[in-house]
DNA sequence: CTGTTAGCGCTTTCAA
DNA sequence: TTGAAAGCGCTAACAG
């Protein structure tokens, strides 16, 4: 079944059955009317592949940026879902943890001629030389994408200063005042960075004393990496009573270690996390975290887009979506 | 760039770069060599829509049930990989709980006429009038589809039926004779009926007695579902001593459901998982549960369909993957 | 409003 | 071993 097969079988010639179906103006309704009968009737779908071969930029990448993230899933479903809705068509690729989502995205670039990428997660305009090369709308979500000089990256992402500031203003007013960090480097992830920005704000803003060396511990974003943390972080850091985890992963690993090292949470130990997965919500103890609103990621993020794809002089805008303190189970308030 | 360009730089004809690019023989190691330098020089990478355009059948859809179910994600990340280092490619397609993934199959089918399909999750099959209209090899990874028609349909699947038993055997072995059973719907989930099958074995082969009305909850694959089977679960089965749970996301929203309930778990009441996933292992108590290995389910499962692909006259397999029983601390021994 | 046709970039015969 | 050329299914420009 070709547009050929719909053409002879309807009487019509090809350009028009073409235009039909692409909703095109320019076609009586009888036409439009026989066309789509008849197609519909042979359950006729385009060759999206002869398809795109002629309009290139029909066609949006998405790169996702670790699979394991929760998070990341729930964005994704909403997106294809969306692109659904529009005259693009998608598809997914997906990265593990040590790609390189510049490189990779370069080579769809070429291979594919998208008319714009969606990088969920990742750091791609850290890629400076493969990224720059690619002339196309990228949008960045979940990750934050300022400061960039790159003006075909958009970004949209939860405000993380803010959350961040707000959720160490929460362990503060509950009494504490020694508060250890578990999080990333914070001079290669701009997650990291953000997220310590926004406690050191807070802890500025209450006039408390943090020792970087002492009370702030640099790990992976997973189980193992809270586990490892918190434990060097107790023998570093005297007096400790709370701690301000960069992730609910990290926050769940080190529960866990201090368990096993017969250290309760949150009767010893407070702890926060970030992201606010769902599974942290069914867990004892539930977890205080900031919780991520996916749909709006996604919706934002698509729309900021088709929004630089459909406006070649638009700039690339840098969204942030609000979010919301899940008050668990996981922090003690202690005085 | 396109192959013409790399023909005019490298002084041969296009049919002759075309060649090259294939790795397909009669070209003179002199002609090979230098086309491939020119192409590398120019960073050269091929149209894949014209390419597909072509030869219809270099591609693998992949379709996804369920984008949240983290088993299937490891999984998917797995495939992705080894797809690249075939002549196939790839793209994926995440569908919800309530897509219909033989219809959506079905339309990729008549877009893209892949080569085979890979189904992640999903009860294709279920669809008999859509799915076999699709003449393409199809491959089912996590869940089972023996005894169907559809030659086209491999399976490649833990094996559930065992599996469920072992963990079954376990509980009792624990001194447990009163296990409640937290599931899907045995009447349409291949799943659920074939974990019940293998529990049903263990309690015969015990000799216990079973009521299906007081002793099966069924619900839904959530932590919701988990939380709310419980409930009911406790109120219509005295002297319920374990629960077998037929997914770790269930088993962990009846434990948080228990613990609101002032009841302890393992304490007062034992419950197992299925599933095996890594965040059960880092909560309290840490879940006993089956693990499933994602490796052994994606490498088996595209190698089934590769091999479906490239001999035609292969019927369909249906694989059964081990798995291990992880003993955490979500059971009692009594008695 | 409709039909005809060039050509997207590639692969693959066929002939040289 | 190589080149020339047909054509995959579609869109869009042009002519009518």
């Amino acid at each position: 079944m070709t547009i050929k097969d719909i053409a002879k079988l309807s009487g019509y010639a090809v350009g028009t059955v073409s235009r039909v179906l692409n909703n095109q103006p320019n076609v009586s309704e009888t036409a439009r009317k026989k066309i789509l009968e008849v197609a519909n009737q042979y359950n006729f779908v385009r060759n999206t592949n002869a398809q795109q071969l002629k309009q290139n930029g029909r066609y949006i990448a998405i790169l996702v940026k670790g699979v394991s993230n929760i998070l990341l899933n729930s964005v994704l479903e909403i997106i294809q879902k969306h692109i659904g809705e529009t005259i693009y068509t998608s598809s997914v690729f997906v990265l593990d943890e040590y790609d390189n989502e510049a490189k990779t995205a370069l080579k769809i670039y070429y291979e594919k001629k998208p008319a714009g990428i969606i990088f969920l997660g990742g750091n791609p305009q850290r890629y400076e030389s493969d990224f720059n090369k690619m002339k196309v709308p990228c949008v960045l979500i979940t990750n934050q994408a300022a400061n960039v000089s790159n003006t075909n990256l958009s970004s949209v992402s939860t405000d993380d200063v803010k959350a961040a500031e707000q959720i160490t203003d929460y362990l503060i007013k509950n009494g504490h005042t020694k508060i250890g960090v578990i999080g990333g480097n914070i001079d290669n992830s701009e997650i990291s960075e953000h997220r310590f920005e926004g406690f050191m704000n807070s802890i500025k803003k209450n006039s408390l004393h943090f020792d970087f060396n002492t009370q702030y511990q640099t790990t992976k974003y997973s189980f193992d990496g809270g586990a490892l943390a918190i434990k060097q972080l107790i023998s570093k850091f005297e007096g400790i009573t709370a701690v301000f985890s960069m992730s609910d992963v990290q926050a769940i690993g080190a529960i866990r270690m201090l368990n096993d090292m017969g250290i309760s949470v949150p009767k010893d130990i407070s702890i926060t996390g970030f992201d606010g997965l769902p599974f942290t919500q069914y867990i004892y103890p539930r977890l205080t975290t900031i919780k991520q609103f996916e749909m709006q990621l996604a919706k934002c993020g698509l729309a900021a887009l088709l929004e630089a794809i459909n406006n070649e002089d638009e700039k690339s805008a840098h969204l942030l979506i609000p979010y919301e303190l899940l008050e668990g189970e996981s922090v003690l308030k202690i005085n």
